[in-house]
DNA sequence: CGTTGAACCTGTTTGC
DNA sequence: TGCAAACAGGTTCAAC
C-alpha cells in the first residue's frame, strides 16, 4: 500500500529515466479513476516531462509548456502537471512498448524513445488528473504539511489544537500529506502514544516525540525503499525492505519488541490500528500519587 | 466542529 | 475440495 516512502521510492526511480522524454501519444483503458480522461488525450501529446516530484502520496509529473492557444481553458503557458495517486494497488513504470502489458493496465503514455509509461491498478483506487494553472494550485492547496519538513511548532499546533483521535489526525491528508496506516501505527508505537488519544490531550513533549518518531521512521523507510506488504514494487519492479522493520503493523498477537506484551489490533477512526496496550496507555500516566507516598 | 459508516474495487485469505 | 464471505485500505461523501 503506497504511502509516502513507497511513493518517494517510485518517484526516485522514475526520475532516473523519465525527465526529458516527450509524450507522443496517449492510450486509455478503463477511465473511472481519471478525473477528466479527455483532458489527458487533449493536453498530453507533445508535452515533455520536465521533472518528477512527490507531493504527499501523489506523484507530480511536471510538463513543458503546451502550444499557445492549446484550448480555451488551458493557455499552454501555465504550469501544468499530471498527478498520479497509486491508491492501494497502483503501479507506474516505463516499459519497452513492444513488451506485453500487464493485466489491469489502464493508461499508456507513449514516449519518444520507444518506451511507454504504463499505469496498472487492479483495484482502481488510484487517481490520475491533468491539472494546470489555478486548478493545479488550488488542488495542491487542499493538502497539509509535508511530514519530513514540518517543524516542531507547527506540528504541535496542528495536533494539540484538535479534539480528534491522534490516529485520525495522522491519516488526515489536509493535516499532514503522505502518512498512511502503516507509518501512523509505527510512529505511535515508537512515541508510545495510544492511537485513540485525542490530539488535544498530548503534552508538548509527546507531540515532539511523535514528530521525531514519524520523521525517523519515514527516513528509514525511504532508505529501505518502502514496505512491500501485498505487492508494492518500485519503478524498476523491485520490492522494498521496510516491512521487515515493522514493530506493530501486521503483528497482532505477537510480542511487543519492547515489553513482550501481545500487540493488539482495534479499529480507530474506522481503520485497523495496531498498538502495544502496555507501552501505549490510553490515558496519560498519573503523577498525582507522589504527594500521598511521602511519609 | 467532530465521528461513523458506506461506497468504490478486485485479489487474496479465511471459514464453513 | 469448493465456494462464499470477509478482508485489505485511501479517499470521499452522506448522515448524525
Amino acid at each position: 500500500m503506497p504511502e509516502l516512502p513507497e511513493v518517494e521510492t517510485v518517484a526516485r526511480g522514475l526520475r532516473q529515466t523519465i525527465p526529458g522524454r516527450r509524450i507522443v501519444a496517449v492510450r486509455l483503458g478503463k477511465t473511472d479513476f481519471i478525473d477528466d480522461p479527455v483532458a489527458l488525450e487533449q493536453h498530453l501529446p507533445g508535452r515533455r516531462i520536465d521533472s518528477v516530484e512527490r507531493f504527499g502520496k501523489f506523484m507530480l509529473l511536471r510538463l513543458s509548456n503546451g502550444a499557445p492557444g492549446d484550448s480555451a481553458t488551458d493557455k499552454g503557458n501555465e504550469p501544468a502537471a499530471l498527478l498520479v495517486h497509486l491508491g492501494m494497488t497502483g503501479h507506474l513504470a516505463p516499459q519497452v512498448a513492444a513488451e506485453p502489458h500487464e493485466k489491469h493496465t489502464h493508461v499508456w503514455l507513449e514516449l519518444d524513445d520507444g518506451r511507454e509509461l504504463r499505469y496498472t491498478d487492479p483495484r482502481r483506487f488510484g487517481r490520475i488528473a491533468y491539472l494546470a494553472g489555478e486548478a493545479l494550485r488550488s488542488e495542491l492547496q487542499r493538502f497539509g504539511a509535508e511530514p519530513l519538513e514540518i517543524d516542531a511548532a507547527e506540528f504541535a499546533t496542528c495536533i494539540r489544537s484538535r479534539h480528534t483521535r491522534i490516529k485520525a489526525l495522522l491519516l488526515d491528508q489536509s493535516v499532514l500529506r503522505g502518512v498512511g496506516n502503516i507509518y501512523a501505527d509505527e510512529s505511535l508505537w515508537r512515541a508510545r502514544i495510544h492511537p485513540a488519544r485525542l490530539g488535544s490531550s498530548l503534552s508538548a513533549k509527546q507531540a515532539e516525540e511523535l514528530r521525531h518518531a514519524l520523521q525517523e521512521i519515514l527516513r528509514h523507510a525511504i532508505a529501505m525503499r518502502g514496505s512491500s506488504i501485498t505487492n508494492f514494487l518500485d519503478a524498476a519492479g523491485e520490492p522494498g525492505e521496510y516491512q521487515r522493520r515493522h514493530r506493530v503493523y501486521g503483528r497482532e498477537g505477537q510480542p511487543c519488541y519492547r515489553c513482550r506484551t501481545p500487540i493488539r489490533r482495534i479499529i480507530v477512526a474506522g481503520r485497523s490500528s495496531h498498538f502495544c496496550p502496555s507501552c501505549q496507555p490510553k490515558t496519560r500516566p498519573k503523577k498525582a500519587r507522589r504527594a500521598q507516598r511521602v511519609r
